[in-house]
DNA sequence: CTGATGACTATAG
DNA sequence: CCTATAGCCATCA
């Protein structure tokens, strides 16, 4: 798989994750078929040019906080985008358990879920 | 080829 | 909670 192929899938995964719920890096990076590509989905974030319909700010450390260095421009931008979506930020984290994505099987297996709705 | 880097993660103390 | 450490791996100088 080349890195065009591998961005495209790391985006599309973040595009599937649904408003009002977080997905760390590493859940990212399996989801999208790269086992220990935490990393690489963090590249792939910083690589987005501007202006995509990637919901990047949905996307967390494991540990539920935002990866920025608290108080920078990025960071303050990711807390409203998750904010404006109802998931509450405290100190910089979001409540996992309470947030995170759990894909069902079948999402996984019928990607394009949306163009259902389309016709 | 080599070493450094980093929007990462897990574990130990 | 915090620091240290060790893996991780594509990318880049």
């Amino acid at each position: 798989m080349d890195r065009q192929a591998r961005l495209a899938r790391i985006y599309e995964t973040i595009r599937d994750i649904p408003r009002g719920s977080v997905a760390s890096y590493g859940q990212i990076a399996e989801i999208a078929g790269i086992p220990r590509g935490a990393r690489q989905v963090g590249w792939a974030l910083k690589q987005l040019p501007r202006g995509q319909s990637v919901p990047w700010h949905r996307v967390i450390t494991a540990s539920g906080r935002i990866a920025f260095e608290p108080g920078s421009a990025s960071f303050e931008k990711q807390k409203k985008l998750l904010i404006e979506e109802n998931i509450v930020v405290s100190a910089g984290r979001v409540d996992m358990h309470k947030y995170r994505w759990q894909p069902q099987l079948d999402e996984l297996l019928w990607k394009p879920s949306s163009a259902w709705d389309e016709r």
